[in-house]
DNA sequence: ATTTGAATTTTTGAATCAATTATTCAAATA
DNA sequence: TATTTGAATAATTGATTCAAAAATTCAAAT
């Protein structure tokens, strides 16, 4: 039946995303090594067999489960831009609300720590190309936006996007993998109002 | 003889430059774990044994041939920074002879790929954290300097020079530590420009 | 299409041991 | 006195083994 399989394709998904979330809280309390593929079957209510159903192997388990949570984080800020018009204002929620978000969510924050490649500074080695290639798409459209609108200097759109995502993941490795003491939050706030101000037009 | 016990002094810190120096070359090429104390004790024409006279143990040779390295480099920089009067000189001539001092010293850069964390975003375990505070200290007093000129716009120096030192390090890191295809020179460029032109009044 | 239990393969961690390497130090030297 | 050495000791490493734990497969069941 069509609408049988649809529906079971709903159920699977559905439990897909059970099975995502069931093992990012695993893994962000104990660690990869320390949760058992079982540990997450027992969690989601199912077979540790079963589990191979919906992914290839352990590894395969961990990066859909990240990948999972990196792409709510990047669709969440993304709806979020969209709620304003000028370049200069999304921007301004792109660069706050993506720390707010990180803020909100601890353990998103612990998996962080527990696994502090998540965030490399090398696009080589980044296990979630993908993601953050999204994030930074979306950082580069609104620079352009502000080109464009002629609030923002007439830049090399793709290096300065690049520059600013680096920029960017630098101050989340700082703030949340390697946080010492923490001026960080002052030193954010002083280096986003030099870019901004080497970014806009005055 | 107060001649004599200086001469020794001299010597002693002759020898301490050589050993450094071969054993910089070592790690460099072999890793820390791969070179013995006896290998930089035959590279120095001396005996295992007397190496310890100089350096408590292998972890303090290596830590004292990095630093010795380390605050070479700086005092370059801070030499040819004192070759110009106007800060807006001095910023640009540390942004960029820092780099090609590196370019220029191929061991120090393998002995940056064998141990990536010489370079560290956190202070906090920075190994390396005196002569790392002295190169930001230099770079905080142009800052200071081009506010004083008011040619700068008079920012938090503090918090501006950690960001900046922040950028720096995370240039080095992309460039030659997790250096991938590198169109991370052009990267540079851009977002140097960009901070000076967040840095500069018009 | 999904789930399971049981079987199989792979990985891990602890234990052992020999060889290598780091470290100490009393005696020698300059 | 400052520096160097050889010889002795202590600590670390790497290879190997082996049993337990965990990952993975799969034929059969729902």
């Amino acid at each position: 039946m069509r609408l049988k399989s649809f529906m079971k394709k709903m159920d699977k998904a559905d439990k897909e995303q059970k099975i995502f979330q069931a093992a990012l809280s695993l893994f962000a309390h104990f660690g990869y090594r320390k949760t058992t593929v079982e540990d997450v079957a027992v969690k989601v209510g199912m077979t540790k067999s079963n589990i191979y159903f919906y992914v290839k192997n352990k590894q395969d388990l961990y990066e859909k489960s990240v990948s999972h949570a990196l792409e709510k984080w990047r669709d969440t800020i993304a709806a979020e831009i969209e709620t304003v018009d000028s370049a200069k204002e999304k921007f301004a929620i792109a660069a706050g609300r993506s720390f707010e978000y990180l803020e909100d969510h601890g353990e998103l924050r612990a998996l962080l720590i527990k696994d502090p490649d998540i965030f490399t500074l090398s696009p080589s080695e980044d296990r979630f190309y993908e993601v953050n290639r999204g994030a930074m798409m979306m950082l580069k459209a609104v620079i352009q936006q502000g080109i464009d609108e002629g609030v923002f200097y007439p830049v090399d759109v793709d290096h300065v996007t690049e520059f600013l995502f680096s920029v960017y993941i630098m101050f989340l490795i700082k703030t949340y993998v390697k946080s010492d003491g923490s001026s960080s939050e002052r030193m954010y706030e002083e280096g986003l109002a030099l870019i901004f101000r080497g970014l806009c037009k005055t």
